[in-house]
DNA sequence: GGTGTTGTGTGTTCCAGATTACAGAGCCGG
DNA sequence: CCGGCTCTGTAATCTGGAACACACAACACC
């Protein structure tokens, strides 16, 4: 089931099913309809917070505290974290897997905010309080995530200055990308756009070991979904860079070739 | 002057010459080309600082020393605030006036991100280190600004949780707020757009005194460049709206009557 | 090795909105 | 009160991409 089909069926059932509905989604178990859902198997401490930049100013002690609060979880391949109708009031962790931050309008297409990697941090909704934060959350691989609580996130971070500071700063960043990336929607055609955001998405994909060639992996769909077009016109594009030599296809896995060509084509507005 | 003939103009020359571009642009004074250009007129205290609801837990003596450490300026109708050519990285006070903030493409076109009413503060690049921070601000009415600077902010601030927490909260609001309006961008038709821009502009703008009727003081080019649109294009939809009796319009003033009506279009997909 | 199922390539039709090009209308200062 | 702005209305094209409709290819699971 692919992640965008997903969404289409979830927002139709959202109003009332959707955990269930989730549910269905899972591969082939259920982790939240289990009872300890925590995955104890490894014995290695800061399971979750270690290895992500936000948190190196945590002392030790309060590290290993938080961590003790936040036993990961797994959520299966096209599972949602959150949504709507199931709001969490927390701060997630990826630790594993992939995650897509999405919205979804009323006529059921959806726009992706974002693909997560491991080590991203998410849910802003904990700072807004939710009223106008319509996000949901899905896993688009096989994932475990950790999970602070608003009075963890209160009592560990909020008072440390260091760590507010820091959540500042990505805010900030993550400010400036978003209003960028609405000019490029608003003032750039479409071929544009999408060689901007394969670029984007080439430097934070794993960089082979070969060739400096990048490898992201996306479907068409899933890229469409983030550059607000259809499939279609976006294979179209896709099919063009490759025939220009630009890229290299394969079966949800597009391999950047030529950085330089995409950046003039990125910089084009017509 | 338009606010988007200036942009373009300011385009044009932004590689070297900005600032003196933007002086020939202000309406018969220079303020800046002048010597001491914090106007001292009157003796009241804390003639920025106050009345910001970010900075109500400044303890006085704090407030009171930010505040002499930013001297109010005057910007004209059309003065560039800041600018690629001309970044400054402060915290910045909108006192009087209104300011637009902006970015422009390759071929100068510009995207308003934001058009900023007396009391709000701007400059996050002061967070960001302004390497990906190219927004524009422009004063669309003759202004006062004042300006903190990164020290002060770094003093004063962030070290003080309580406000560093307020930061974020901001924040993390702008940023739901961008994600929103980036996926109308994306998924909503020129009139849904314009109705929730048109109701979202409302409840800044200030109430008239009579009815419950609201009016937005802006022309319809400067509309159209928050909406991503062409002037004709928007001036067509205001035609149309004001046809249904949801809005009565006026040279550069927009007054909204029947906010349901226009909420209903707001969710309106086709 | 079939047989679904999920990704990709292409073509055709259609339309919202950009572009271009004016014309009238409120408003300004001289 | 009159010319020159800056705003607003309208109409005639033009076009990027959406919508719809398939065909086929790769993989996944019997």
């Amino acid at each position: 089931m692919t992640a965008p089909m997903t969404a289409h069926r979830l927002n139709d059932a959202c109003s009332r099913t959707v955990l269930s509905a989730a549910s269905t989604l899972v591969k082939g178990w259920a982790p939240h309809e289990r009872e300890g859902d925590s995955l104890a198997e490894t014995g290695e401490p800061f399971s979750c917070l270690n290895a992500v930049e936000l948190f190196v100013d945590l002392s030790a002690r309060d590290l290993a505290a938080l961590d003790r609060a936040s036993p990961p979880k797994r959520f299966g391949s096209g599972e949602l974290v959150f949504s709507q109708s199931q709001p969490v009031s927390a701060l997630f962790i990826l630790k594993e897997g992939r995650i897509r931050i999405f919205r979804v309008a009323e006529d059921g297409k959806t726009l992706t905010i974002a693909i997560l990697e491991p080590g991203a941090v998410f849910g802003e909704m904990l700072l807004v309080g939710q009223q106008m934060y319509d996000n949901y959350a899905e896993a688009i691989e096989d994932s475990v995530i950790c999970q602070l609580s608003a009075a963890d996130v209160e009592e560990h971070f909020l008072s440390n200055p260091k760590i507010a500071v820091k959540i500042s700063r990505l805010l900030g960043e993550q400010v400036a990308r978003l209003e960028e990336r609405l000019t490029d929607m608003a003032l750039r055609p479409l071929t544009a756009r999408t060689a901007s955001t394969l670029l984007k998405l080439a430097d934070t994909a794993p960089r082979s070991r070969f060739s400096h060639a990048r490898a992201v992996k996306l479907t068409h769909e899933q890229l469409a979904g983030l550059l607000g077009a259809t499939r279609e016109a976006t294979s179209k594009t896709m099919a063009d860079f490759a025939a220009r030599g630009l890229i290299r296809q394969g079966r949800g896995r597009i391999t950047i070739d030529d950085v330089d060509g995409l950046r003039r084509i990125s910089r084009t507005t017509f």
